[in-house]
RNA sequence: GCCGGGAUACCCAAGCGGCCAAAGGGAGCAGACUGUAAAUCUGCCGGCGAUGCCUUCGGAGGUUCAAAUCCUUCUCCCGGCACCA
């Protein structure tokens, strides 16, 4: 039992630290308390954030205690981790408008118990002066300048500002808050995760242990997965979107995905790379189960398959999709196509709906469209789409 | 504080009086080919009911028939020196 509970805990990690001591917390029997920190900088829960989410699934399915940690306060901080510039700090209104649906996203991937959610505004607000520098004096600024992110920038001569010294020490105290027997994090996480250690010996707690999931690589297979680079995917997204975009990614994902994207075990994941290189599995059949399997996560079994059926009549067999969003026409007639493609968001203005018209990117129930006045008798109830992604269904 | 260099579209970056809505690259979008993959090739990549008009080259003002380009001033960045230690 123990054994498959550490293959369980350790499943896809990058690094746990200290050696050997998960192994012995797991053992011991106890019910440990294992924190996950998210600071609410960005809208959406992407599969990126769901690596660790699922993570932290893992121990509450082990019965461990999920503490999870909404740093309402850090985001207003900004976390340096893996930075070559000063963060932009969020303001409390931006980080109370990001929290609520994150915290929908967040209980979506994990399970309703044991989980403790804490709002590290609690204690992080309380703090005074004489606290905040009996935090600050656990750690010099040599070893503060020992990380990557910082020992580039100082010696790039960006600026690097006190605040940001600070940040560590926040998520640091966090620890201390929670009583945390573990950290969870991305693997640029991990320098802040030891400090907690730290910290906690400091306050005379038994330091955490810290386990750092790799980083997901995005859609683009390039960079990592964020928001602000476009390359992701929602948790929340229809069934259908996240099977198709699934299926876009770069082939030497696969591997990647199918462990921390889909949460699948190592010999499963063995097994599938197995199959690819000895061409015994096409890599699209591949893709197709990996798409289904991360659709599966958030949407279930029947979604899986129905988004997958979904895909094929709409980019396989380039069919008119049906499920296209209602949107009703202007009552000229002729309709100034291009005026529409703007006003149905199907373009950002006018002036690229013109152009993807010339590209002959635009079609009506799936015939290419020449021209910008078209009778609206042409357009009445059908669908309209630009490229493969983009579609309205005209109203009249 | 002084001297010098710089700020150009999403990012990098050319342009230094008209030929500039602004080279080139990247990103992005679309088309072809595919497995909606990658790679490759092609087109587009400020706005406008549009062979023309409008708004853009850090901000404001000016010179000029004409300014991204010249002048003044302001803001911010970078290098050097000085100051402080």
């Amino acid at each position: 039992m123990t054994t498959s509970d550490i293959t369980l805990a350790a499943r896809g990690a990058d690094t746990i630290l200290p050696p050997g001591r998960l192994e012995g917390l797991l053992e011991s029997g106890r019910s440990l308390r294992v924190k996950l920190g998210l600071d609410p900088t960005a809208p959406m829960v992407t599969l990126g954030w769901a690596v660790v989410l699922r993570k932290l699934r893992h121990f509450q399915e082990l019965g461990h205690t999920a503490v999870l940690i909404v740093g309402d306060f850090t985001a207003r901080v900004g976390d340096p981790s893996g930075k070559s510039e000063t963060r932009r700090r969020l303001t409390a209104d931006e980080v109370r408008s990001y929290a609520k649906p994150l915290l929908d996203q967040f209980q979506r991937a994990l399970l309703p118990e044991p989980l403790e959610i804490r709002w590290n505004s609690e204690w992080l607000e309380a703090l005074d002066m004489s606290e905040i520098l009996e935090l600050a004096s656990t750690v010099t600024v040599a070893q503060m300048l020992e990380r990557s992110d910082f020992a580039n920038r100082y010696s790039e001569g960006t600026p690097i500002s006190i605040m940001e010294f600070l940040y560590p020490l926040l998520q640091g105290y966090d620890s201390v808050a929670v009583e945390a027997d573990v950290e969870l994090g991305g693997s640029d996480q991990l320098w802040n995760l030891m400090m907690g250690r730290i910290i906690q010996t400091r306050y005379g707690q038994e330091p955490q242990v810290a386990l750092t999931m790799p980083l997901l690589t995005g859609t683009d297979g390039r960079q990592k997965m964020s928001q602000s680079l476009g390359n992701y995917i929602g948790v929340t997204e229809p069934a259908a979107e996240i099977f198709g975009k699934t299926m876009s990614i770069p082939d030497h994902l696969l591997g990647e995905w199918f462990r921390l994207a889909a949460d699948r075990p190592a010999e499963e994941v063995d097994q599938i790379l197995e199959g690819i290189n000895s061409g015994r599995l096409h890599p699209a059949k591949a893709k197709r189960l990996l798409g289904k399997r991360i659709v599966s996560l958030y949407w279930g079994e029947e979604k899986a398959t129905t988004a997958e059926a979904d895909f094929d009549q709409r980019f396989k067999h380039r069919e008119v999709p049906q499920d296209a969003p209602p949107f009703a026409m202007p009552t000229d007639d002729p309709v100034y196509l291009p005026g529409l493609l703007r006003s149905s968001q199907l373009a950002p203005s006018a002036s690229q709906g013109r152009r993807l018209i010339d590209a002959g990117a635009v079609r009506i129930d799936g015939e290419q469209v020449q021209g910008y006045e078209i009778a609206r008798a042409r357009l009445v109830r059908k669908t309209l789409t630009v490229g493969k992604r983009r579609s309205v269904f005209l109203r009249n």
